[in-house]
RNA sequence: GCGGGUGUAGCUCAGUUGGUUAGAGCGCCAGAUUGUGGAUCUGGAUGUCGUCGGUUCGAAUCCGAUCACUCGCCCCA
């Protein structure tokens, strides 16, 4: 229909939704800040080898879902499919870790080549948080506490579930993947398409199938539980603790698994039934071997990250931003008058819209379109008598201000509007 | 990457077994009201019928391709 779309997956954000996506990072930010995590930013792209090993050469998000291409100078470069290794990277590029604990928020837009979807975009923005340097399970409780705290602030807590798991230290999950593999290779005649490339790749993901046949399998596979070492069979049990003294519900759910290889012990996502296929909203968990993978000293992290389109859209109507000024000139006196109102009442704090055009009546119904809660009327008649005609929008009624100099008069009468 | 559905005005949609100048509501613009918005009334404008090709005397309508959106799978926030 237009000639100029935007790229598949991607979207304008008009000033609605705009408003709806800087509510979220706010009330993030916010509750970040309660915790001490202090925001961080960097940059959208890097080099390549950020993201692959980290994230997993055989994931889907490092197979065939990367923005990967040459830059002119020849540097194999990616956008950003996800923050937590570009978070890592720019802690090691630093030297933060001797400062560790390290506490990071952040918001911005990753990158995805994927098919689009409700709650699915090939650009999108997250949400996170980073706590690196701690190996304590109070990590992982306070960790969560901040995302329950960010949902509960967003109002949407109650229509989420917390599903927790552990997938234990790189020595169980080790064990429990060769188990797997040679149980489901005993049922590979049986097993769906995409299950079998489960196997190769993750096949604690053949717990997720909705195959029937899959989930017929599943039933007798062997129990994560077992091959769970005593270490970290008791970090679980303190994270589940921790949790509970908080009052924080949640399910466990020894099926959940995290699309990431970098990920060991607590796994968790806050679910919603109210996004179709796309039903977490918020997940994280703990990546021990993280920073070592990536060049640094061994040293443990845990944290999250949310989808900001998939809460924008969980969300009631945010707050409305306040109701502008709107000053209306009439005639050229008026005009000459206006601005230096308008720039007056801003040095005050006011949100004022100026009109610019249109007779008397457009420029009211202008007023009333932005929902203005009081007009300034300012013609040749008042600006020769040295006062402004103040109309309250919601009443009607209006009156004459005097035009004293720092228009005290004329801001006690918007406060009173106002309050 | 795979499968299904849908593309008609700014928005939401109607459009008969293919038939002349393609419609409605909302919104927008103008007027009733030349210094007064909201409510009401009157009038008006707006379309490459997603795009390209095919069938036909004739296509918004049938066929093919393509693009986009959408739902599910996959994946994931």
């Amino acid at each position: 229909m237009t000639p100029l779309q935007p790229a598949r997956g991607t979207q304008d954000l008009l000033p609605e939704a705009a408003r709806r996506h800087r509510h979220v990072t706010e009330a993030a930010r916010k509750a970040a800040g309660l915790y001490g995590f202090a925001e961080i930013e960097t940059p959208i792209f890097e080099f390549t080898e950020v993201f692959a090993r980290p994230i997993g050469e055989t994931t889907d998000i490092v197979a065939k879902e990367m923005y990967t291409f040459k830059d002119r100078g020849g540097e194999e470069v990616t956008l950003r499919p996800e923050n937590t290794a570009g978070v890592v990277r720019a802690v090691l590029s630093n030297g933060l870790v001797q400062s560790a604990p390290l506490k990071f928020f952040y918001s911005g837009p990753m990158f995805r080549y994927e098919r689009p979807q409700k709650g699915r975009f090939r650009q999108f923005h997250q949400i996170g948080i980073e706590l690196i340097g701690v190996a304590q399970p109070q990590a992982d409780i306070e960790v969560i506490a901040l995302g329950n705290r960010i949902l509960d602030a967003l109002g949407v807590r109650q229509r989420t579930v917390l599903e927790l798991n552990t997938l234990g230290d790189p020595d169980s999950r080790a064990a429990y993947r060769e188990a797997l593999i040679s149980y489901f290779s005993a049922h590979i005649a049986d097993l769906s398409e995409d299950s079998l490339r489960r196997l190769e790749r993750n096949p604690l993901r053949i717990f997720d199938s909705k195959d029937k046949a899959d989930q017929r399998i599943t039933v007798d596979a062997p129990p994560f539980a077992e091959y769970l070492n005593p270490a970290s069979r008791e970090f679980f049990a303190r994270v589940c603790d921790g949790l509970d003294r908080l009052g924080i519900g949640y399910r466990l759910n020894p099926r959940l698994v995290r699309g990431l290889d970098y990920y060991t012990h607590t796994a968790f996502e806050f679910i919603t039934e109210d996004l179709g296929a796309q039903g977490t909203v918020m997940g994280g968990g703990r990546y021990d071997g993280l920073v070592e993978m990536m060049g640094g000293p061994t040293m443990p992290g845990v944290g999250w990250a949310a989808g900001i389109e998939r809460l924008a859209m969980l969300i009631d109507e945010p707050p409305a931003s306040s109701r502008p000024i709107a000053v209306v000139p009439i005639g050229g006196a008026g005009e000459a008058m206006a601005m230096n109102i308008a720039e007056t009442l801003r040095n005050a704090g006011c949100n004022v819209d100026l009109s610019y055009t249109g007779n008397l009546q457009r420029r009211m119904r202008r007023a009333n379109r932005i929902n203005a809660r009081a007009a300034i009327l300012i013609g040749d008649d008042e600006a020769a008598r040295n006062v402004v005609t103040l109309r309250d929008l919601d009443s009607g009624e209006q009156s004459e201000v005097a035009m004293d100099l720092p228009l005290s008069e004329l801001r006690s009468r918007l406060r009173a509007l106002y309050s």
